[in-house]
DNA sequence: CGCCAGTTTGACCAAGATCAACGCAAGTGG
DNA sequence: CCACTTGCGTTGATCTTGGTCAAACTGGCG
């Protein structure tokens, strides 16, 4: 059951593993393999909640899924999504900051943090890989806040387009499964604004937008301008 | 040399150490006993910065450090400041993302990353401790977004005061070693709103200002309530 | 004493939020 | 099969928060 899994996991990861990591790749995929368990979430229900025990981290196969963080009176942010390939889930501390929820329906291979913590013991290999891991969140993390500290909306918007057509290996269309929503409170901006913005793109033919969530690069240049200024 | 600074670093970070990393005390003690060195720098002078080679990382032993990341057209972000005890510098990767910049003269602790993971190798403990503090900084991090994607000007500078004088140990006066400049980048506000906000407190008796770098807490409760809504 | 860097305050402005309406496609039930 | 609802998404009008610009204040320090 978890075999099958492994090329997926293989492919999507494999170039953000660092060199040093690959030398013991059977080492870290055997010890994952045995500690995991699938698991299927439908769109919109919760993975887990904030205040709940942290007992497992995640990793996804298929589908969308959001981290978020609410206030006392409903402001919602989310801290990332996460596609096939991502982990999630490596809180600090015995209790979940964050709730993570299926932004579409969603398969992740589920590691207890205990027998992550056994494996480790035996797996350099695995421990370095989840070290990376972890690196890699923080900086995703910490860029963002100057994202959300400093940038303006379109270059919020802009960036953000820029951000996902990356991940999704550089094609002019792309996917979008979240929601005008779920965007807003990724960015820190309303609904409203998020549309108007893309609305605006629209116009100036820097994208195009078939459906709401598909949406294609026209003009990679203008946008990467208004990113950055 | 290295000996003298050791019982600072223990007090500092010891309440943070979770009970299955002390087990190992004097083993990550010793490993990095070996391998760091003492750095002095003086207020407003760089550690670091972004797009250098990222080849150490570092530990504050005195005074407090900012690391930031600007915008081409100067805007600047303070993604955290650090304190005696608190580690910063462990980027992935092998380019500095951020610039580090002492804010009043400082003294910092410098290891070699690739020593580091030479001392990983032989000592757990060390693993361990690493491990933390990492997920300690993605928390931190991630906690931040939501102040900066979702929280009003008067809610974040009462978050950032609540969050200073508990890092201060709770009395209720407390030095600011920043500018207020430093505070409003690292708030995502400018610095006249940061002022206005803090006379305003003052104004209502929730705070003292006797100087513009001391500050003391007259009404903690009317703070938590500005906080959270 | 006068300068300088940092801070504070005030008057005004604009980016983006809020409030409200409308569009549109996918169900749902009569 | 067609009204009716429901959930998003889009657009417009208006308002508010916090930014911008400008001036005054304060505490060192040569």
């Amino acid at each position: 059951m978890t075999m099958q899994l492994m090329p997926q996991a293989m492919r999507a990861e494999w170039g953000n593993v660092p060199e040093v990591a690959r030398f013991g790749q059977l080492d870290w995929m055997v010890a994952l393999e045995r500690i995991g368990t699938r698991q299927r979430v439908a769109r919109n229900r919760e993975i887990y909640a904030e205040g709940e025990a942290a007992q497992h981290w995640y990793e996804v196969l298929s589908g969308t899924v959001r981290v978020c963080k609410f206030l006392a009176d409903g402001r919602r942010h989310i801290v990332e999504f996460y596609s096939p390939g991502d982990s999630f889930g490596l809180d600090s501390g015995d209790e979940r900051g964050f709730s993570a929820e299926a932004v579409t329906d969603v398969t992740v291979m589920r590691y207890s943090r205990a027998a992550t913590e056994r494996a480790l013991e035996v797996s350099p290999a695995l421990d370095r890989r989840l070290r990376e891991l972890m690196l890699k969140s923080l900086a995703a993390a910490q860029g963002r806040l100057l994202l959300l500290g400093r940038m303006t909306a379109p270059e919020r918007v802009a960036a953000f387009l820029l951000d996902t057509i990356e991940r999704n290996d550089g094609g002019v269309g792309f996917d979008l499964p979240m929601s005008r929503s779920d965007i807003a409170d990724y960015l820190g901006l309303t609904i409203e604004t998020v549309c108007r913005i893309l609305s605006d793109f629209k116009r100036r033919g820097i994208i195009a937008i078939p459906n709401p969530h598909h949406i294609e690069i026209l003009d990679h240049d203008a946008l990467e301008a208004i990113e950055e200024e």
